[in-house]
DNA sequence: CGGGATCCTTTTAGATACTG
DNA sequence: CAGTATCTAAAAGGATCCCG
Protein backbone atom coordinates (compact mmCIF):
# COMPACT_ATOMS: atom_id res chain seq x y z
CA UNK A 1 0.00 0.00 0.00
CA UNK A 2 1.43 3.36 -0.88
CA UNK A 3 1.10 6.47 0.91
CA UNK A 4 0.85 10.10 -0.64
CA UNK A 5 1.96 12.55 1.11
CA UNK A 6 0.42 15.92 0.90
CA UNK A 7 2.34 18.99 1.48
CA UNK A 8 0.23 22.57 1.94
CA UNK A 9 2.08 25.13 -0.16
CA UNK A 10 2.30 28.25 1.63
CA UNK A 11 3.57 30.47 -0.82
CA UNK A 12 2.01 32.40 -3.46
CA UNK A 13 4.37 30.46 -6.17
CA UNK A 14 3.63 27.28 -4.58
CA UNK A 15 -0.15 27.88 -4.05
CA UNK A 16 -0.21 28.95 -7.65
CA UNK A 17 1.49 26.15 -9.16
CA UNK A 18 0.07 23.44 -6.89
CA UNK A 19 -1.10 21.02 -9.22
CA UNK A 20 -4.37 20.46 -6.90
CA UNK A 21 -4.71 24.20 -6.73
CA UNK A 22 -5.20 24.21 -10.84
CA UNK A 23 -7.28 21.35 -10.40
CA UNK A 24 -9.66 23.14 -8.12
CA UNK A 25 -9.67 26.32 -9.90
CA UNK A 26 -10.76 25.20 -13.27
CA UNK A 27 -13.17 22.76 -11.04
CA UNK A 28 -14.81 26.14 -9.54
CA UNK A 29 -15.15 27.93 -12.99
CA UNK A 30 -18.71 28.42 -13.98
CA UNK A 31 -19.24 26.06 -16.76
CA UNK A 32 -16.41 23.29 -17.07
CA UNK A 33 -18.37 20.78 -13.89
CA UNK A 34 -21.82 21.42 -15.95
CA UNK A 35 -20.03 20.32 -19.18
CA UNK A 36 -18.04 17.10 -17.55
CA UNK A 37 -21.56 16.05 -15.97
CA UNK A 38 -23.07 15.83 -19.33
CA UNK A 39 -20.82 14.52 -21.26
CA UNK A 40 -20.69 11.11 -18.27
CA UNK A 41 -23.74 9.97 -19.97
CA UNK A 42 -23.07 10.27 -23.53
CA UNK A 43 -21.31 12.17 -25.96
CA UNK A 44 -22.21 15.25 -27.79
CA UNK A 45 -21.80 17.51 -30.38
CA UNK A 46 -20.99 21.48 -30.79
CA UNK A 47 -24.44 22.85 -31.20
CA UNK A 48 -26.18 19.93 -28.86
CA UNK A 49 -23.80 21.25 -25.93
CA UNK A 50 -24.78 25.10 -26.95
CA UNK A 51 -28.37 23.86 -26.69
CA UNK A 52 -28.61 21.62 -23.80
CA UNK A 53 -27.05 24.08 -21.42
CA UNK A 54 -29.19 27.46 -21.22
CA UNK A 55 -27.53 30.24 -20.90
CA UNK A 56 -23.93 29.54 -21.75
CA UNK A 57 -22.80 31.92 -24.64
CA UNK A 58 -20.58 30.08 -27.63
CA UNK A 59 -17.57 31.94 -27.02
CA UNK A 60 -17.61 30.43 -23.25
CA UNK A 61 -18.42 27.11 -24.48
CA UNK A 62 -15.55 27.05 -26.98
CA UNK A 63 -13.23 27.90 -24.44
CA UNK A 64 -14.41 25.79 -22.06
CA UNK A 65 -14.20 22.83 -24.91
CA UNK A 66 -10.76 23.86 -25.49
CA UNK A 67 -9.20 23.98 -22.17
CA UNK A 68 -10.83 20.40 -21.59
CA UNK A 69 -9.32 19.31 -24.54
CA UNK A 70 -5.93 20.72 -23.93
CA UNK A 71 -5.71 19.00 -20.38
CA UNK A 72 -6.58 15.79 -21.76
CA UNK A 73 -9.91 15.61 -20.07
CA UNK A 74 -12.24 15.79 -23.43
CA UNK A 75 -11.53 14.27 -26.52
CA UNK A 76 -12.91 15.98 -29.53
CA UNK A 77 -13.51 13.93 -33.29
CA UNK A 78 -14.42 15.62 -36.20
CA UNK A 79 -16.60 13.75 -38.02
CA UNK A 80 -16.04 14.61 -42.13
CA UNK A 81 -20.16 14.76 -44.36
CA UNK A 82 -22.83 16.42 -44.68
CA UNK A 83 -23.55 18.42 -42.07
CA UNK A 84 -20.32 18.17 -40.24
CA UNK A 85 -20.08 17.15 -37.00
CA UNK A 86 -17.67 17.28 -34.28
CA UNK A 87 -17.92 14.98 -30.98
CA UNK A 88 -16.88 15.66 -27.65
CA UNK A 89 -16.87 12.81 -25.25
CA UNK A 90 -14.66 12.29 -21.94
CA UNK A 91 -11.60 10.76 -21.76
CA UNK A 92 -10.35 8.18 -19.12
CA UNK A 93 -8.91 11.21 -17.54
CA UNK A 94 -11.89 13.55 -17.93
CA UNK A 95 -14.13 10.35 -16.31
CA UNK A 96 -11.81 10.09 -13.54
CA UNK A 97 -12.05 13.53 -12.60
CA UNK A 98 -15.42 13.62 -13.46
CA UNK A 99 -16.14 11.10 -10.44
CA UNK A 100 -14.24 12.68 -8.06
CA UNK A 101 -16.45 15.83 -8.79
CA UNK A 102 -19.09 14.07 -8.54
CA UNK A 103 -18.35 12.31 -4.75
CA UNK A 104 -17.86 16.68 -4.03
CA UNK A 105 -21.22 17.41 -5.41
CA UNK A 106 -23.06 14.80 -3.87
CA UNK A 107 -21.12 16.25 -0.25
CA UNK A 108 -22.16 19.44 -1.07
CA UNK A 109 -26.14 18.27 -1.82
CA UNK A 110 -26.06 16.30 1.63
CA UNK A 111 -25.17 19.08 3.20
CA UNK A 112 -26.43 22.28 2.19
CA UNK A 113 -28.88 22.15 4.69
CA UNK A 114 -26.42 22.40 7.22
CA UNK A 115 -24.73 25.07 5.22
CA UNK A 116 -27.95 27.03 4.77
CA UNK A 117 -28.55 27.04 8.78
CA UNK A 118 -24.98 28.24 9.45
CA UNK A 119 -25.66 30.78 6.89
CA UNK A 120 -28.88 31.61 8.64
CA UNK A 121 -27.29 31.60 12.01
CA UNK A 122 -24.73 34.10 11.43
CA UNK A 123 -26.94 36.74 9.13
CA UNK A 124 -29.02 36.54 12.36
CA UNK A 125 -26.62 37.05 14.74
CA UNK B 1 -29.07 1.70 2.20
CA UNK B 2 -29.99 4.80 0.84
CA UNK B 3 -29.20 5.78 -2.94
CA UNK B 4 -28.63 9.88 -4.20
CA UNK B 5 -29.53 10.61 -6.73
CA UNK B 6 -27.95 13.68 -8.52
CA UNK B 7 -29.56 15.58 -11.36
CA UNK B 8 -27.76 18.04 -13.74
CA UNK B 9 -29.09 21.09 -13.76
CA UNK B 10 -29.00 22.95 -17.21
CA UNK B 11 -30.83 26.28 -16.68
CA UNK B 12 -28.67 28.88 -15.86
CA UNK B 13 -30.36 29.53 -12.53
CA UNK B 14 -30.48 25.77 -12.02
CA UNK B 15 -26.93 26.05 -11.63
CA UNK B 16 -26.48 28.69 -10.07
CA UNK B 17 -28.65 28.02 -7.29
CA UNK B 18 -27.04 24.05 -7.16
CA UNK B 19 -25.13 23.37 -3.94
CA UNK B 20 -22.82 21.63 -5.56
CA UNK B 21 -21.96 24.50 -7.99
CA UNK B 22 -21.48 26.96 -4.92
CA UNK B 23 -19.20 24.57 -3.10
CA UNK B 24 -16.96 24.03 -6.15
CA UNK B 25 -16.82 27.22 -6.83
CA UNK B 26 -16.19 28.46 -3.23
CA UNK B 27 -13.38 25.54 -3.44
CA UNK B 28 -12.06 27.07 -6.81
CA UNK B 29 -11.49 30.79 -5.11
CA UNK B 30 -7.64 30.98 -4.67
CA UNK B 31 -7.31 31.01 -0.78
CA UNK B 32 -9.98 28.90 1.07
CA UNK B 33 -8.49 25.99 -0.20
CA UNK B 34 -5.51 26.61 1.30
CA UNK B 35 -6.78 27.92 4.62
CA UNK B 36 -8.61 24.68 5.21
CA UNK B 37 -5.45 22.93 4.43
CA UNK B 38 -3.56 24.32 7.10
CA UNK B 39 -6.49 24.41 9.96
CA UNK B 40 -6.59 20.48 9.21
CA UNK B 41 -3.58 20.37 11.64
CA UNK B 42 -4.62 22.83 14.16
CA UNK B 43 -6.07 26.33 14.79
CA UNK B 44 -4.41 29.45 14.12
CA UNK B 45 -4.24 33.30 15.25
CA UNK B 46 -5.26 35.75 12.59
CA UNK B 47 -2.30 37.29 12.02
CA UNK B 48 -0.38 33.85 12.52
CA UNK B 49 -2.83 32.72 9.22
CA UNK B 50 -1.43 36.46 7.60
CA UNK B 51 2.37 35.37 8.26
CA UNK B 52 1.84 31.27 7.53
CA UNK B 53 0.61 32.25 3.83
CA UNK B 54 2.78 34.48 2.08
CA UNK B 55 1.40 36.84 -0.50
CA UNK B 56 -2.09 36.78 0.73
CA UNK B 57 -3.58 40.24 1.83
CA UNK B 58 -5.38 40.96 5.01
CA UNK B 59 -8.55 41.95 3.11
CA UNK B 60 -8.68 38.69 1.52
CA UNK B 61 -8.15 37.11 4.41
CA UNK B 62 -10.75 38.92 6.33
CA UNK B 63 -13.02 38.39 3.86
CA UNK B 64 -12.08 34.81 2.83
CA UNK B 65 -12.40 33.61 6.74
CA UNK B 66 -15.82 35.08 7.25
CA UNK B 67 -17.24 33.51 4.29
CA UNK B 68 -15.94 30.27 5.83
CA UNK B 69 -17.29 31.27 9.11
CA UNK B 70 -20.60 32.17 7.38
CA UNK B 71 -20.53 28.98 5.80
CA UNK B 72 -20.34 27.12 9.34
CA UNK B 73 -17.02 25.84 8.02
CA UNK B 74 -14.60 27.70 10.70
CA UNK B 75 -15.37 28.84 14.15
CA UNK B 76 -14.18 32.24 15.43
CA UNK B 77 -13.26 32.29 18.87
CA UNK B 78 -12.34 35.33 20.61
CA UNK B 79 -10.21 35.03 24.10
CA UNK B 80 -9.98 38.23 25.76
CA UNK B 81 -6.93 39.30 27.29
CA UNK B 82 -3.80 40.88 26.71
CA UNK B 83 -2.92 40.76 23.35
CA UNK B 84 -6.49 39.69 22.51
CA UNK B 85 -6.38 36.50 20.19
CA UNK B 86 -8.75 35.29 17.65
CA UNK B 87 -8.96 32.07 17.00
CA UNK B 88 -9.88 30.10 13.57
CA UNK B 89 -10.56 26.13 13.84
CA UNK B 90 -12.06 23.78 11.80
CA UNK B 91 -15.75 23.02 12.23
CA UNK B 92 -17.10 19.45 12.28
CA UNK B 93 -18.43 20.77 9.08
CA UNK B 94 -15.20 22.19 7.48
CA UNK B 95 -13.16 19.20 8.73
CA UNK B 96 -15.51 17.00 6.69
CA UNK B 97 -15.54 19.62 3.19
CA UNK B 98 -11.46 19.77 3.68
CA UNK B 99 -11.32 15.47 3.39
CA UNK B 100 -13.88 16.13 0.33
CA UNK B 101 -11.12 18.70 -0.99
CA UNK B 102 -8.13 16.45 0.02
CA UNK B 103 -9.35 13.63 -2.22
CA UNK B 104 -9.32 15.66 -5.02
CA UNK B 105 -6.33 17.13 -4.43
CA UNK B 106 -4.55 13.87 -3.94
CA UNK B 107 -6.16 13.05 -7.66
CA UNK B 108 -4.94 16.14 -8.75
CA UNK B 109 -1.06 15.13 -7.73
CA UNK B 110 -1.61 12.08 -9.05
CA UNK B 111 -2.34 12.90 -12.25
CA UNK B 112 -0.59 16.07 -12.95
CA UNK B 113 1.36 14.11 -15.54
CA UNK B 114 -1.25 13.04 -18.05
CA UNK B 115 -2.21 16.51 -17.37
CA UNK B 116 0.88 17.76 -18.36
CA UNK B 117 1.69 15.33 -21.27
CA UNK B 118 -1.85 16.06 -22.73
CA UNK B 119 -0.79 19.81 -22.80
CA UNK B 120 2.19 19.44 -24.21
CA UNK B 121 0.77 16.74 -27.11
CA UNK B 122 -2.12 19.82 -27.23
CA UNK B 123 0.08 22.76 -27.82
CA UNK B 124 2.50 21.00 -30.16
CA UNK B 125 0.15 19.98 -31.96
C1' DC C 1 -22.46 23.17 -38.48
C1' DG C 2 -18.74 24.66 -35.73
C1' DG C 3 -16.38 27.84 -34.68
C1' DG C 4 -12.96 32.65 -34.18
C1' DA C 5 -12.49 37.85 -33.26
C1' DT C 6 -13.81 42.00 -30.96
C1' DC C 7 -15.63 44.61 -27.37
C1' DC C 8 -17.85 45.12 -22.81
C1' DT C 9 -19.47 43.92 -17.86
C1' DT C 10 -19.00 41.49 -13.55
C1' DT C 11 -16.37 39.09 -10.17
C1' DT C 12 -12.33 38.24 -7.62
C1' DA C 13 -7.94 39.61 -5.89
C1' DG C 14 -4.36 42.89 -4.30
C1' DA C 15 -2.18 47.53 -2.49
C1' DT C 16 -2.33 50.84 0.81
C1' DA C 17 -3.64 53.32 4.73
C1' DC C 18 -6.08 53.73 9.03
C1' DT C 19 -8.48 52.08 13.79
C1' DG C 20 -10.42 50.10 18.48
C1' DC D 1 -3.76 42.03 17.73
C1' DA D 2 -7.27 41.96 14.63
C1' DG D 3 -9.30 43.97 11.86
C1' DT D 4 -12.02 48.03 8.25
C1' DA D 5 -12.16 51.38 4.22
C1' DT D 6 -11.01 52.87 -0.23
C1' DC D 7 -9.21 52.21 -4.51
C1' DT D 8 -7.10 49.67 -8.42
C1' DA D 9 -5.90 45.53 -11.29
C1' DA D 10 -6.71 41.16 -13.20
C1' DA D 11 -9.54 37.37 -14.45
C1' DA D 12 -13.83 35.28 -15.73
C1' DG D 13 -17.98 35.61 -18.14
C1' DG D 14 -21.06 37.51 -21.85
C1' DA D 15 -22.96 39.97 -26.35
C1' DT D 16 -22.42 40.44 -30.97
C1' DC D 17 -20.86 39.87 -35.47
C1' DC D 18 -18.15 37.34 -38.93
C1' DC D 19 -16.37 33.09 -41.52
C1' DG D 20 -15.18 28.49 -43.97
Amino acid sequence: MSTTTLTVPVTVAEHQACPATVVLRRAGEKWPGLILSLLRDRSYGYNELDRAVEGLSRRVLTRTLRTLERDGLVSRTVHEGRPPRVEYALTGLGRSLQEQLRALALWAVEHDGEIRAARARFDGA
